[in-house]
DNA sequence: GAAGGTCCGAACATTTCCGATCATCCCCGG
DNA sequence: CCGGGGATGATCGGAAATGTTCGGACCTTC
């Protein structure tokens, strides 16, 4: 048990960090009770050393400049239903703290609509922008020229164009997918696979990420790869789809692989559905890794998925952005600043069923 | 049984180390009394050594302005007087406001010495480390599992172990060396230069970034690449430094090649005064762009440079680990949390007289 | 504008800590 | 072997800190 002023130090601290405390959350954080947290609250507050709010503490800079300058920031996403939500919302999670707040734009992946947006929001005041952008029907030239024409400070996210050095210049915040993959192939190898299938959806900005990963992943390993197979889109085509991963199938079974890392986790769903109903057992028969982790719980055999870091990334975009917004106006006078940041956050593997016995 | 000295002593120390005491447990890991220690703290309160509080004691200092607890964070560095500082520099600049206190270490480029750094910083507290680990006489192997089993956060900085995934996920904060190289190379191009010289000092972690962003914007641009050295160290055998670079100008002259890339500005230094002894004028008839801006302003002919960000690489560093730090126990609730980060900081090209005009 | 949730405040209960007193132990000289 | 004195330990009533309960205020949501 700690000593009050121990608890005294640990809500300055918070407060000080975070700029405030929860009296709910630093009770169950100390084990002591709310009560105990709002009456060191009050003695703090007496002594001016924090501002006492309804439900815990801020600083008293805050306190005393309640609306401190908000910070109006453009989101603009191509879809604000597949993808992108967990993002979005870890941008809104950290919103508040950071006194932002947030305004959407979708661009239904059409440049134009994307640009539009993009103006719409700058003619909005916006002070900065955060942009997953359409590479579709633009070269990385277009892109870079556009975004560069941009008149406040931009974030990338989710997007990587190598070499270019004028995309380059921009801070950008993506996820690692190449390390997924690897995670993935790790994994499976780890679980005495020998033999690994890949199969992708490649019209995505993701795709060819995941191939590059599974492929250092296979040569350093030393596994060997299996048949690979590139997806249609699922919807609009379930039979072209059918069609392809009953083809795959085919393949494994004549090449022994009984392992296979399929991009995109609705793919891979429909991929042990097409296994199951050929009397292949999952993962007896077939390890199945999912890369994304949108829908995988609710497969029939829950996938085994490599799951981006999709609501750290709007977090972390948002930080960024809002650094590059201060930064610029504070004026920090320490030299070389403003550096473009490139941020890589690395995905997670979140074993289920798909796989077998989970590794050590 | 313990005298009252050690008994003063235990107490001081852990006033000292953790901010506060309690009587209770002091007692129980003295094996005496708690009346005992109730009289020790009287005692020293007396002699102004520590406060004595209810439940126990605390540091004067505490007791007099009850402040935020200060994070202590731990930053181990190969050296303290070479290309260390500014990073060392941008922490310090950063820590005030972060509420971090900062406790340095040097390894002096030997693993063993890093180790026993590290292990001193965990005993007296600190809560994470920067570390610029020391890749010499280790494998890549033996250095993440030596990380990762440093019992606090750790932040890697400057430092890139591709392709190990234990490495991969720790947090790790570098400069884009090759992105440097890049912005050397198109400086270049831009002016007109079709061959470009490289001269490397391959004796450090940087080097084989700048060959790598060499090699891709030479490729990329369409330019020839020209002569390629690698460089011995400048001290302890000018004479060999001499003959590498007489050569490397010599086979310059020979291949036509008017622009080169020197790693390590002191390098560079000494080829412009080499190439002034021949006779050479720089820039007109060698372009030189150097790598790193150490005491690149200071050469005989002011150096253009790629300057990485190495204060920001500071900051920026000190940020995740603080972010870590105050994310881990507070204990997020948003679900994936805590995925690695890797944050690269893009050079930049400053622009001084080894080049000629400067490029729009 | 009604319902539900969250937070607050006050009164009361409980735990923990303190201080005073007295008992005990240990070291040591006589 | 005995006894003194300093240091330590035990006990207990009271004080301080902490926890619990519950009614009510405030906000959000439908």
């Amino acid at each position: 048990m700690h000593l009050p002023t121990a608890r005294h130090e640990y809500l300055l601290r918070e407060v000080e960090l975070r700029g405030s405390v929860r009296s709910a959350e630093a009770a169950a954080a100390l084990g002591v009770a709310e009560v105990t947290i709002r009456r060191d609250i009050v003695e703090l507050d007496r002594a001016g050393r924090l501002a006492r709010v309804h439900g815990g503490a801020v600083t008293v800079r805050s306190a005393r400049e309640p609306q401190a300058a908000r910070v109006l920031v453009g989101v603009v996403v191509p879809s604000s239903t597949v993808h992108f939500p967990p993002l979005v919302r870890g941008m809104e999670a950290l919103a508040p703290s950071l006194h932002v707040r947030l305004v959407l734009g979708v661009s239904q992946y059409r440049p134009e609509v994307e640009a539009a947006q993009v103006d719409r929001l700058v003619g909005l005041g916006v002070q900065g922008i955060v942009v997953a952008p359409t590479t579709r029907d633009r070269s990385p030239e277009e892109l870079a020229a556009w975004l560069r024409s941009v008149p406040v400070p931009v974030v990338v996210v989710e997007r990587r164009v190598d070499g270019l050095t004028a995309l380059s210049e921009l801070d950008q915040v993506r996820s690692d997918h190449a390390h997924g993959a690897v995670l993935a192939v790790e994994h499976l190898a780890r679980l005495g696979h020998r033999r690994i299938g890949l199969a992708v959806y490649d019209r995505t900005p993701t795709a060819p990420h995941v191939r590059e990963g599974f492929a250092t992943a296979v040569a350093r390993l030393g596994v060997a790869p299996g048949p690979d197979v590139s997806l249609p889109k699922g919807e609009g085509d379930p039979a072209g789809l059918e069609r392809e991963l009953s083809a795959f199938l085919d393949r494994c079974r004549d090449t022994g692989t009984r392992a296979v890392l399929v991009h995109t986790d609705d793919h891979a769903a429909r991929l042990v559905e097409a296994a199951l109903d050929r009397g292949l057992r999952v993962p007896e028969d077939l390890a199945v890794v999912a890369y994304d982790d949108e829908n995988a719980e609710l497969a029939v055999v829950p996938l085994t998925t490599v799951t981006p870091p999709r609501r750290e990334l709007g977090r972390e975009a948002l930080r960024v952005l809002v650094g590059r917004i201060v930064g610029d106006e504070g004026g920090e006078v320490t030299g070389a600043h403003g550096s473009p940041r490139h941020v890589a956050l690395l995905p997670r593997l979140t074993v289920r069923g798909s796989c077998g016995a989970a590794a050590p």
